[in-house]
DNA sequence: ACAAAATGGGTATTATCTTAATCATAGAAT
DNA sequence: ATTCTATGATTAAGATAATACCCATTTTGT
């Protein structure tokens, strides 16, 4: 089984989705690129092409990025923003630093 | 068919999903939530959780920012960002300034 | 107005993603 | 040290995402 059903989201999820969408269907028409064109360099069809700029939440995520960074839509990868989430530094010393496992004791009486 | 065989992605592709994964992996253990709670809020199983940490280009575009979301990682969608990318004007309406189509005559001689 | 092209959307097919179940290993808490 | 838990990872199976093909509609360029 793949799916449960039918999943929902977070509005904020879909809202993000959506976003990127536009986002790439915006680089797309300032670079005056079809459908095709841009499915093509992509190396996807145009029919998923179309999910993607419409937001379908479906879609995988590598497919949307690849798109997004071919129009000029600047993810987390960029500079600018690396910075930004990292917050200075990198995310694996970040990582590094916390303990490996969340461990959770049973009897945490957590009564917050 | 699904996809052609075995696709490739750009550099900078793989290193914005790996580097989403990353964050949410981040945003995850500073809540000192496991595997299993995250995946069990975001309804999905725990080992689509640990592909999307891991930053496996094939997950669902949905499913990612869902999980991003409970953690805290800010996606597009935010109002922090949202300034940033509209560029201070909303998406839909620079959509409609742009013609609705890209029309591209056969000789188009655009030897640049 | 006309022709050509871009876009929207339907369907069937196939590759594969997601899941559940399970086990092994590593880490944390006592 | 020991025990309990979190994580890593494999497998089989079913649901479905991506594709190709198609046609209708809309829009642009002439």
């Amino acid at each position: 089984m793949a799916s449960p059903v039918n999943r929902t989201y977070l509005r904020q999820t879909q809202d993000a989705v959506e976003l990127l969408g536009k986002l790439i269907r915006l680089g797309r028409k300032e670079r005056k690129m079809t459908e095709e064109e841009l499915s093509g360099r992509a190396g996807i069809s145009r029919r998923t092409l179309q999910k993607i700029e419409r937001g379908d939440p479906k879609c995988k995520i590598g497919l949307v990025f690849e798109v997004a960074n071919i129009v000029g839509v600047k993810l987390f990868s960029d500079e600018e923003n690396s910075t930004r989430y990292t917050f200075g530094r990198h995310i694996d010393d970040k990582l590094a630093l916390l303990p490996k496992r969340v461990h959770r004791p049973v009897n945490v009486n957590d009564d917050f």
